[in-house]
RNA sequence: GUGAGCGUAGCUCAGCUGGUAGAGCGCCAGACUGUGGAUCUGGACGUCGCGGGUUCGAAUCCCGUCGCUCACCCCA
């Protein structure tokens, strides 16, 4: 006997994006393009495969994504690659193999596109995710970061999104941060007994989560430990104001999150996200900040930069209650033919409106009319145009508005003029 | 990687303490042979996630496995 054979399913944490969902992403990706544009960012594309040396340089050896969450995997010649777990280690690698530092001042560059982590899937995180990013580089003006989180604010105000908060936070740099690291590990040496369970362990292997820890209990001892923002040295405490104050001067909202700690090692300075409640448990829609020491980790000169990635899925998920009804357009006209002598008139006319970039669908097989009607409504055509002898005789077509059910007699070459004229909305 | 919950028709789900499947929506057809969305009538559709076990008998109980969800963790 033969066996059923398995049906192949997608890989775990990788999912296949379907209508009418991509119509929300069509959504925000020409949004997204539309104000990195108007703000002066151009496109880059980068490999989605990378040397894992990249990746293990620049966001941190020693860091999850590096240590636990990278796809990685020897290539026939024995050289270590690895899937992209991000695109701003791909972004300054390719500023420097281009020399774009030659051409002088800011290049400011975006890109979009899958990235790679093995983590546990859950709403809002995949394995295969999406990003929308951008980097400024070869600039550590405060301005470059207020401007960039001016932009994201403008985006989200475009797409409709309604809750959400950022928040803002310094890192400080390579100088003033491990003093302050030791100053938090020797503070929470003195509560630590008081905390959850879950602190108790942050407190040795990672003292900034402890910062992080949501649970009730442990806010009031939270709130007694030392800041980073009192223990910047006074350059990025300089930096940190001006931000603040650029943030202000916009009239930006901006939340103070000193215990905003970000997970890859590149960061200095200014580190910002985005959060909406509407998310649930991975609440954060975007984030990014300062890395003015990355371009060297990589072998290239200085240049400060600032970056952001948007977590396409996540503003997608945020995007998709208000609008998804409203973008899924059906085509603008549905061609009902009537008998087989009509198939020919009927395909002229669609291939005519076609080239003119008019959606339209069309039947290969005869239909009663009733059913061609019936099609186009659940294809949510805004017009059907039937065809049957009478019309082939006159030559004039009747066009049918599915919103009214008004119905016009249309001269075959006016066809096209009259679908533009009547249609408030575009093609 | 850890813990918990869940996988039954295309979709949302019901199925009590084991007696081999049901509803609503959708789909198809007819009433209505060139006029859709309403109504009525009829119809099709299930590897009950997959594999194994217990049992006379398993969607139901047990084990394993895959997937999803939630939390931890982490981040977008």
């Amino acid at each position: 006997m033969s066996k059923r054979i398995e049906a192949v399913q997608s890989v775990k944490g990788t999912r296949d994006l379907m209508p009418p969902e991509t119509s929300v992403w069509q959504r925000v990706e020409e949004e997204a393009r539309r104000v990195l544009r108007a703000y002066a960012f151009r496109e880059i594309r980068t490999p989605i495969l990378e040397s894992t040396a990249l990746f293990a340089r620049s966001v941190g050896e020693d860091t999850d994504i590096v240590s636990k969450e990278m796809y990685t995997f020897q290539d026939r010649d024995n050289e270590s690659l690895t899937l992209r777990p991000e695109a701003t280690a791909s972004a300054v690698r390719a500023y420097i193999e281009h020399r774009l530092f030659n051409e002088g001042g800011l290049q400011k560059l975006y890109y979009m596109g899958p990235m790679f982590r093995r983590e546990r899937p859950q709403k809002g995180r995949y394995r295969q995710f999406y990003q929308i990013g951008a980097e400024a580089l070869g600039s550590d003006h405060p301005a470059i970061d207020v401007e960039s989180m001016e932009m994201l604010v403008l985006l989200l105000e475009q797409l409709s999104v309604q809750e959400f908060t950022l928040l803002l936070n310094s890192v400080g740099c390579p100088r003033c941060r491990p003093e302050y690291l030791k100053v938090l590990r020797h503070a929470l040496e003195d509560v630590r007994a008081n905390l959850c369970r879950d602190c108790q362990r942050r407190a040795v292997t990672n003292p900034l989560r402890v910062l992080d820890c949501k649970v009730e209990a442990d806010q009031p001892i939270i709130e007694q430990l030392p800041r980073m923002a009192d223990y910047l040295c006074p350059e990025c405490r300089q930096h940190f104001e001006a931000v603040k104050d650029g943030l202000e001067s916009r009239r930006i909202d901006y939340r103070q999150a000193p215990r905003l700690v970000r997970g890859l090692d590149y960061y200095t300075r200014t580190t910002f996200e985005i959060t909406c409640s509407a998310l649930g448990a991975q609440n954060a829609v975007l984030g990014g900040g300062r890395y003015d020491g990355l371009s060297e980790m990589l072998g290239g000169p200085p240049a400060p930069g600032f970056g952001f990635a948007i977590g396409e899925d996540r503003l997608a998920l945020v995007v998709m209650d208000s609008i998804a009804k409203q973008l899924e357009l059906g085509p603008l006209a549905y061609v009902a033919w009537i008998g087989e002598a009509a198939l020919g008139s009927a395909e002229n006319l669609a291939r005519a409106l076609r080239r003119q970039g008019i959606s339209v669908e069309i039947s290969h097989q005869p239909m009663k009319l009733k059913k061609s009607l019936g099609t186009a409504s659940k294809l949510a055509a805004r017009f059907a145009i039937i065809i049957g002898e009478g019309e082939l005789e006159s030559g004039r077509y009747q066009v049918k508005d599915m919103t009214t059910g008004q119905q016009t007699e249309i001269e075959t070459n006016q066809i096209e003029r009259y679908l533009q004229q009547n249609s408030a909305r575009a093609i």
